[in-house]
DNA sequence: GAGTGGTCTAGACCACAAG
DNA sequence: TTGTGGTCTAGACCACTCC
């Protein structure tokens, strides 16, 4: 029973060295073949130990620079639903998020005319291959990607509006409250339902995700009184952002 | 820059497999041994291109038997902040959860008396070595784990109350609207702040997590008008259930 | 060029499951 | 007993980084 395998030995030593401080966040490790030495192991031992420290997020490795101590930077908190009021801007809210954590916000947007697939024309209720606008963003923090995300609209109720483009336009960078808001048909709600699983290697390169951290995966669905008119996927990777929601209660005096 | 490892294209073939439907859900693959020479290279690889697949939760080896591809059981959705309601009857939510589901649902759950850490006191609102009770849930569908978590609540406030222990009582089993309800406290908000993370080896096995899978932890925090009463720190698998949040919006005119 | 991590081989031994 | 996956070895070659 209590018998743990070499790696699995070596893992919990390297890991107390660096909870105990002997290793601090961004401090090289000796190189695989000096730890070869030092653990008296073969190097796939030492690769296995290492690799299941990668894998908790506490290690990160350089081809030809060496294995370092990770040193995460905290998460942001993406605050919901405060994050969807427009306050006193109409900006989208990740334009506040970062003011207040101190960095810098980049954002690529690409929107493109398409038609709606067999998911989205049922997330939006309406036909397959109904016109929806779908635009791609990428947002960065310091040049840190912090979220991509696919977002659908119905091309019915934006078309000739000011707000058809969510990329240009006068509403350009602007919430999605705010900008249903500016055509007079007001969001009635927003839901969300969140997922979370490991990303695959193509969304862990573009999202610059080290090995073992989790992707949030969010599906977000914004109501107006004649239904949804907007639904997104958003990727967040689990070490750029905690996930609040606050959720007060009707008195029970009206009970 | 098209070059790929070897065992990623293995792991590429195989998992095309599993999607086209050539390995259905359940059945078992070749052993190692035959995968050696199928596709012509050594057991390390063969071995590297199954645990990329174990990893993102598709395989699932068991020592002298084989590896099998995994099936999995649909999440169940955790609908926010509609569980929190007592509606007509005031017990905990994952009883209607589980009933809804059809699964049969199984709570464990212990209280002891305590001492406020650091980190509850100042989550609580309290002073350390406040006293406070703990307990520690483990709830069960189907015999498979679906979450685990470890509730505060302040004693100071239950105490000599009909929900003094919350494991026992007449309102053992009650969610918590309800029974802060019954003492004339009701509750007025509740928070919820999500990461998530990968497992440690002891909550993988505890909670019978398969490799790959990461795991959500809320920290949820109850409110009355007079500050917070209830802590929790839950934890649940991220293949088990998905997270549903629900913002309406307050309409401009009214309410 | 020297040192680093990344990949791969061929083979050994072990623990576990099933007939 | 046979076949399975799990661990480990010793050594090779490659790609990358830095001097």
């Amino acid at each position: 029973m209590g018998w743990k395998p070499t790696y699995a030995i070596i893992a919990e030593r390297i890991r107390r060295q660096i909870t105990e401080g002997q290793l601090t966040p961004g401090s090289q490790l000796p190189s695989e073949r000096e730890l070869c030495d030092e653990h008296a192991v073969s190097a796939t031992t030492i690769r296995r130990a290492l690799a299941e420290l990668k894998n908790l997020g506490l290690l990160e490795s350089h081809q030809g620079r060496g294995v370092f101590v990770r040193e995460g930077r905290r998460p942001l908190i993406r605050y919901a639903p405060h994050r969807f009021w427009p306050q006193d801007h109409p900006q989208a809210s990740y334009y506040r998020e970062a003011e207040t954590a101190g960095r810098s916000v980049d954002v690529m947007a690409e929107s493109v005319r398409t038609t709606a697939s067999e998911r989205v024309a049922e997330w939006l209720g309406i036909e397959v291959g109904d016109a929806v606008v779908q635009v791609t963003y990428r947002i960065t923090m310091d040049g840190q990607p912090v979220s991509s995300s696919v977002c659908w609209e119905v091309a019915r109720i934006t078309d000739g509006t000011a707000i058809a483009d969510p990329t240009s336009g006068p509403h350009a960078g602007a919430g999605l409250v705010a900008r249903y808001a500016a055509i007079g048909r007001p969001i009635t709600g927003i839901a969300e339902v969140i997922s979370a699983r490991m990303p695959s290697t193509a969304e862990a390169q573009t999202l610059d995700i080290p090995s073992g951290t989790p992707l949030f995966v969010i599906e977000q669905t914004a109501h107006t009184a004649s239904g949804p008119v907007q639904v997104s996927e958003i990727a967040i990777p689990a070490d750029r952002y905690r996930l609040s929601y606050d959720m007060p209660m009707p008195s029970p005096t009206e009970e």
